[in-house]
This record gives C-alpha cells, sequence and structure tokens, in this order.
DNA sequence: TTGAAAGCGCTACCAC
DNA sequence: GTGGTAGCGCTTTCAA
C-alpha cells in the first residue's frame, strides 16, 4: 500500500484551457458538452486549446455533480467467458460495444448463485450504465432493490424469476424437441437425455423439449432415462459409460450442453459404439464435422444472441430509460453430420 | 439523450453518516479508509451508523481527491475474446482478479495497430489500475507518454518493442523447433511451415524455430515451403490444397496456430490425404484426440499464462510501482496423437 | 452570450 | 483522538 499516484502531476483542468482561451471554465465547459449559446468563435478558440493543452475532461470529476452521469461502460456476466458459446456472445457485445466507445466488464458466472449478486454489485460500485446478465439465482427479485430502476437490463440465455426484463435466449424447448424427434424420426424407442443441473433454466427447457417429443412419438416415458446434474465432461462421460452397461440401454442420447457432448463422443469411443449408438448434441463444436461419424447437433446462434442483446441495451440506453420489456427468441439449427443419423441396432 | 440518472435520488452521503454517529465527517472516513487513530467505541458508533444507512462511499469521488487512487479495475487486450486460446488466458485472470475485487475491461486486438491503441486510451479514460496486454503496433513506445509512469504493465502472448515490461508469453522458439524436429525425426525432409501474419510477434518466433530445426537436422532450405499471412481457416485450407498439388509437395506440414491447423485439417480430409501427409500444429485444439489420426500438437499453457500474468500485475499493484521487469516463458508440451507421427510416403 | 459562485462526495492538511 | 476547512475537476444555477 505505497503510494501509486495515478497521473497526477502532469494533469491538465479544465482552468488552465480557460485560461489559455481566455474563457471562464463555464464556456469551456459549454464547448466540451455541446451546449447551445457559445459563440463560433469562442467556440473556436476553446477548441484550439484544449488541442494545444491536449487536454481531456475527466470522467469522473463530470459525473460526480452531473445529473445523467454516464460511465459508458457496461457489466456482462456469463456462464464462463472461457466456454466457447459464452465468450461468441461477449465478442458480438464487444463488437457493438466498441463502437460506441463503451467498454465492458466481463465476469464468469459458474453457475452459482453467490456470484451472480457478487457480478452485479461489482458492476454497480462501477457505475456502469447497464447490464447483460446470464442468471442462476432462483429469483432475480433482488435486482429490484440493488439497481437503479432507469438502469437498463437484458438477460440473455435464460429467462430471470420474479423479475421483468429484455430476455434474449436460444429456442431451447424447441430445439430440444427438434433434436429428439430427429432421433426417433429414425427409428429409435430408447432414448438418453443427459442435462445439467436443472437450476439452470436452459437446461429444464430442453428437458422440456425432450418430453414433449416423446410424448407426440407416443414413447412410454420409461423408455427414457433422463441423467441430470452433468456439469462437466467427465461426470458426461461416465454417465454414458454406466447407461450403456446396463440392460434395455438406450439407442440414442440426446445431450443438452456441448461439454456434455464432447464427454458422450469420448465414452462412445472408449467403448467402441461410435457407430452404433446414435447421438445429437445441443450446441454446436469446432471440429464435429471432422469426427467419424461427423457429430449432428443442434446449433445455437450465440453471435446473433449477443448482437440483439446489445441492440437492446443501447435502445434503452438511448432512450434513457428501460423500454417495453421484449423476450427474443434465436432460432436453433439442426445440422446433421452422421451420428444423429444412426440407426438403431437389433438389440 | 433524455435524462437517466444514475441512482441520484436517494443517496446517502458521508455526511449523514456523521450526523447519524454524531462525530465529524473526517472520522467517518478514517474508519472506512482503517486510517489509525480512531477510538475503538467511535469506530463501533460509525459502523453501525454505516450499516443502518446502508451507506456506500462513492468510489470515484474518494478518487478525485485521493493521491493513491484506485479503481480497482484493469485493462485486457486480447487477441479475440471469442479465441479459446485468448478466452482460457481471459479466464484465468479473471480469477485471479476476483478474488481481490478488482474487475477486468476485455477488450479483443484482430491484429490491427490502431485498435491496440484505442483499446489503452479507452482503458485509461476509464481510469484503471493496471494494464495487461496483447500487443500488435509495431512499436509500444507510444505507451511511455499515454500510460502514467507508475502503473503496471504486463505483455502476454507477445514481446512489446521499444517499451520494457514484464512479459508473459509461451516459448514459441523452442516448441516449433520441437515440432519441427519431431516431423523431422520421423524422416521427413520437405516440409511446408504455415505461419500467420509476420506483424505478429509469435508468427516470427514460430518461423525461426522451424528454421532452427531446418539447419539442425541440414536440410537445404528449398526443401522447405513456408507460407505466411494466414489469418483465418479458409486461408489455411486454400494454402494447404495448392501445397499438395505442387510437384515436389511437402509430406509434413507444420502449422503455427490454432485456426491454421483446422483448416490444414480439412484441406487434407478433403483431399483424402489426411493419413498421408503428417501435421502438426502449434497450440491445441478440442476434440483433436478424437478425430481420425488425432491430430499432433504443441500445446501452450493458456491458463498459466494467465495466472502468471495477473501475479506480475497484482505484484506491482501491491507493491505502489511497477516492479523490475521479468520476461517468463511458459513451457509448450508436446502432444503425440497420430498426425505428427505418420511417415513420409514415397513420391 | 458569458462567467462567478456554489456545490457534487469525498480526502488532505492542520489545528485543536 | 477528533473535526474543521480547503479543495479535487467538473457541472449547475443564476446573475450580468
Amino acid at each position: 500500500m505505497t503510494s501509486l499516484s495515478n497521473q497526477r502531476l502532469p494533469r491538465v483542468t479544465i482552468r488552465e484551457v480557460a485560461q489559455r482561451a481566455e474563457v471562464g471554465i463555464k464556456t469551456v465547459s459549454r464547448v466540451v458538452n455541446n451546449e447551445p449559446n457559445v459563440a463560433p468563435a469562442t467556440a473556436a478558440r476553446v477548441r484550439a486549446a484544449i488541442e494545444e493543452l491536449r487536454w481531456e475532461p475527466d470522467a469522473h470529476a463530470s459525473n460526480l455533480r452531473r445529473t445523467t452521469t454516464r460511465t459508458r461502460s457496461v457489466g456482462l456476466l456469463l456462464g464462463n467467458v472461457a466456454n466457447p458459446f459464452s465468450a461468441t456472445i461477449h465478442r458480438a457485445i464487444e463488437d457493438t460495444a466498441v463502437h460506441r466507445d463503451v467498454a465492458v466488464f466481463a465476469s464468469s458466472l459458474d453457475e452459482e448463485p453467490e456470484r451472480e449478486i457478487a457480478a452485479v454489485e461489482a458492476f454497480l460500485r462501477r457505475k456502469v450504465d447497464g447490464l447483460i446478465l446470464t442468471c442462476i439465482a432462483e429469483s432475480q427479485e433482488y435486482l429490484a432493490d440493488l439497481v437503479p430502476p432507469e438502469m437498463p437490463i437484458v438477460f440473455i440465455d435464460r429467462e430471470p424469476a420474479s423479475f421483468t426484463g429484455d430476455t434474449v435466449h436460444s429456442d431451447n424447448f424447441g430445439g430440444s424437441r427438434l433434436a429428439t424427434r430427429h432421433v426417433l424420426g429414425f427409428g429409435h424407442r430408447r432414448l438418453a437425455l443427459l442435462i445439467d443441473r436443472r437450476e439452470i433454466w436452459t437446461a429444464r427447457e430442453r428437458e422440456r423439449g425432450f418430453i414433449a417429443a416423446l410424448e407426440e412419438f407416443g414413447v412410454p416415458s420409461d423408455a427414457a432415462t433422463i441423467v441430470a446434474d452433468l456439469s462437466d465432461r467427465d461426470a458426461a462421460e461416465r454417465a454414458v459409460t454406466r447407461l450403456l452397461g446396463m440392460p434395455d440401454a438406450p439407442t440414442a442420447i440426446v445431450s443438452g450442453q456441448n461439454l456434455i457432448t464432447v464427454g458422450a463422443v469420448h465414452a462412445l469411443r472408449r467403448l467402441g459404439r461410435h457407430h452404433d449408438i446414435a447421438l445429437i448434441g445441443f450446441d454446436d463444436l469446432e471440429l464435429a464435422d471432422l469426427l467419424e461419424p461427423g457429430i449432428s447437433v443442434v446449433a445455437q446462434r450465440p453471435q446473433e444472441m449477443g448482437q440483439v442483446a446489445a441492440a437492446r441495451l443501447f435502445a434503452s440506453l438511448d432512450a434513457g430509460q428501460r423500454l417495453a420489456p421484449t423476450s427474443i427468441v434465436v432460432p436453433v439449427d439442426l445440422i446433421p453430420r452422421g451420428s444423429g443419423e444412426i440407426r438403431p441396432h437389433r438389440s
């Protein structure tokens, strides 16, 4: 805790600019804030002085007295910045933000409710102008007394509970139903669904989609196995290994998430069943097309999600208040590559 | 530009806390800043008042007068936040930062010198406490008059030019030499190296390593082809296709980067040469072990890089000044999986 | 059209 | 130990 004086000594202030331009500081303020009632000649002198002194207004000092304070920063909470899905969303949001000279604070949620709240508090302490949140806490009610009522909030990837705001997410229900229908259409009747913890909204939605498809095809529910709480690759690999060792083992696997898909592929490979058991994943994987068989997936559109979420946030920001909340559902795309088109083996 | 008043009205200030605790505001200030010379009883009263009023000091207002100003935020500039390599570094840095209640601004470089400078300026406007930078500009000299002299800077992934600072990067030279030696050891004598733009420091280092290995094995330089300026998958795919169509085509390919490796694999597949042409990549890929053949790589350790970089940054931050610059080289790991162990075919 | 004065919420300095 | 006063760099208010 020794002294670290942040650009202290050679600081040029508005006063010096005013002196140089031979005007009052208020006039300088008017010029930089594009306020009316400044004579063109005066404004020119001020601008010249700013140039010459290379002055930059101190954003923090301005915001102190200002009623309409903007830090030109937003808080972004993602599942995990290292996950390709999250990272792609992040990039899309950055691309929109950078054009408006807005910087983004990114944090990882790790599916922990405490981290969600801690991250929001950390963003607010830094006076962000808006929030884009992936949530995991049971309820987002806490936002009501934490967040100023005009601050824009967009929920991405998951729907909040007990709090109304803009939301942007994939068609999880429809996508999962589509994936399930796909393998059912190839004749499978013994299916397994592998999903993450049910605390996660998308996991629940994908489970709903799976069940809906089974019902459409009149498949009795005891012909399907649902394994939940799979939050990493290894857990998924173990689950698949165990499933395939059982009597009446499933002939098709629906995976509810990219890490789970990778684990499932590993298990099938190790067991030598990859040409034998159908597999369809949710969310796409790099190199999935080059495996043998290729991995069929229902791909999300994370870039589009990020774009749309950022657009909503900035629309509210421009309006100066939260706009009427909208819920935007981004389509998913079924990509058949082989693994999902394997027909059931006789057992 | 309508009004968006950020938590304005119901703002509780230090004055109210002082009144409530029946002390002067300076005493409240002492308590929150853990300054000495406050009687325990007084401190307790103050803390109670803070609790009751749910007061939080305004960080921006504090920093205005403070000499040792800290925003508890850092700027992180990465190649591309959506690239798995960058994203893993990001996550590792976040993990260190979050424990210290430091938030991180992340930006993408996209290999554009202008973005490098723009990002640094954007970070500085927001008064970050430190910088972790991936650089692309020809020289980092500009930092000298942009960045306050005590502000810690750590360069990650690439060495800066004309500016001395902490640096953390992979053993690019050694790793590339190792990869090249590896295929040379299997008998290859006609090699190709595929790299990104030579403006990128790592591309140059990897080229150096490639050439060094060739020299060690006494391979004449005209037996090797170096293709540069490959910055995306498709460009790499086209380059490989073209290379393999030439007389005296290479029998082994050394890829200088993960996107290039993916492009190369695609090309080899499409040509049906994947069991025929050796391939070794720099930087690891998800699912690389499940391809047939598996893709041999020299893997970097992005997580370790991020950890080490963050450790350096916070060490300087704790010291209150830049520490004597160190250059940390993170080892790489050769992972043989099949593609790099293919022997040369007779031609 | 302009600027002087007050004040944003807090810390630095110094007197008590 | 404690608190008043000045002032950080800017915006706001209001008088000129």
